[in-house]
DNA sequence: ATGGTTATTTGATTATTGTCAAAAATATTG
DNA sequence: CAATATTTTTGACAATAATCAAATAACCAT
């Protein structure tokens, strides 16, 4: 929980008060390797703090599992569709490993932001930071070539490569597992 | 202004003080057709809330202006990326039409987030619905044709069409100018 | 209305990526 | 450590979209 504190900290700090009060909504929860956190069709009520880990999200599309994105330790993670709206979500969440992660109900949320004004702002500004990034990733994309995100992906975050199948990094790129073979056999 | 607190309502209602203290902090602006609300370097220290009129973002890359988002009527817009981080703006801002809009800078957003928690809880909702927004395009643009995209903008914004330059458009929908025009001679 | 500008379409060709199939490499498990 | 399953690479070919160039069409201002 501690790695939570400081990580959020970071974004906007928090009194005492809402700090407790933000630690008694959470719980605990482990999964192993395959698990699934949420299933389509289901409602995702619950946002997820990675306290370690590696999770995936993909979509179904003619008979294929699509990856749209990864998380990682101290990246929120939820069916954010899905949690937001309180429809059935239309994507799965799996871990790709042995994962520890500290899950909070919506309503719950809620009721912190009722009461201590600071948690909405907390998540006023991670939802800030968290936009910029969805932003960057679409202007990659939709106007950077196959090779360029590949090799922002290294930059960014060359973790992903070591933990994740590379089937599931040519579908975050948007590109099939074979184009992102030949890719890296240029490099 | 009338159309603003119509709109915003819509998401979540506001107390009459809140209102009567947002209301005072927005400075109303016209523009014409080609003018520019905000230039490349420049830093976007304002939200602007469009009540009439057509607007398109664009960088530039390679030597040609890619346009990214449109905004039209009921649409909050600017450099969402400089407007956060303080940073000096990537893309260009510029109107498509005569248009009219309601400023506010950032400063006098952050007071009202300080004097009223409501106004906090309405934006923070209004990014989790542009969340969501930005999210289907994401997908939209990484897992979709030329053409699906197409036919989605077709039901979505038919009004887009008719308002903005196809080649706007097809730098919008990730694809050539000559491509989109292929496209519709097909329909 | 007309000349000039801008926007759109069309054609020919090239580059990029996808698809299908199979082989090679790597990881997992009993 | 062998057997099996999974992941990654390679090859041949097809589909999609980009590029470059030029022709039309539409728009705008005088």
């Amino acid at each position: 929980m501690q790695s939570f504190f400081n990580h959020i900290n970071k974004y906007y700090p928090l009194s005492q008060a809402a700090q407790s009060a933000l630690q008694e909504c959470f719980v605990k929860q482990e999964f192993y390797k395959n698990d699934l956190l949420l299933k389509e069709g289901n409602i995702c009520r619950y946002l997820y703090f990675v306290e370690q880990g590696a999770i995936r999200g993909f979509y179904n599309l003619d008979g294929k599992e699509i990856t749209h994105w990864f998380g990682f330790e101290n990246d929120f993670v939820t069916s954010f569709h899905s949690f937001i709206t309180g429809e059935a979500a239309v994507e799965n969440i799996q871990f790709l490993e042995y994962s520890i992660v500290w899950a909070i109900p919506k309503e719950k949320i809620q009721g912190l932001f009722d009461r201590f004004h600071e948690t909405e702002r907390l998540v006023r500004i991670v939802y800030e930071k968290y936009y910029i990034r969805l932003e960057e990733r679409f202007v990659n994309a939709q106007f950077k070539t196959a090779a360029e995100r590949y090799e922002n992906l290294l930059q960014q975050a060359p973790h992903i490569l070591t933990r994740v199948p590379l089937g599931y990094i040519a579908a975050y790129l948007g590109i099939t597992q074979e184009t992102l073979s030949r890719i890296r056999s240029k490099v």
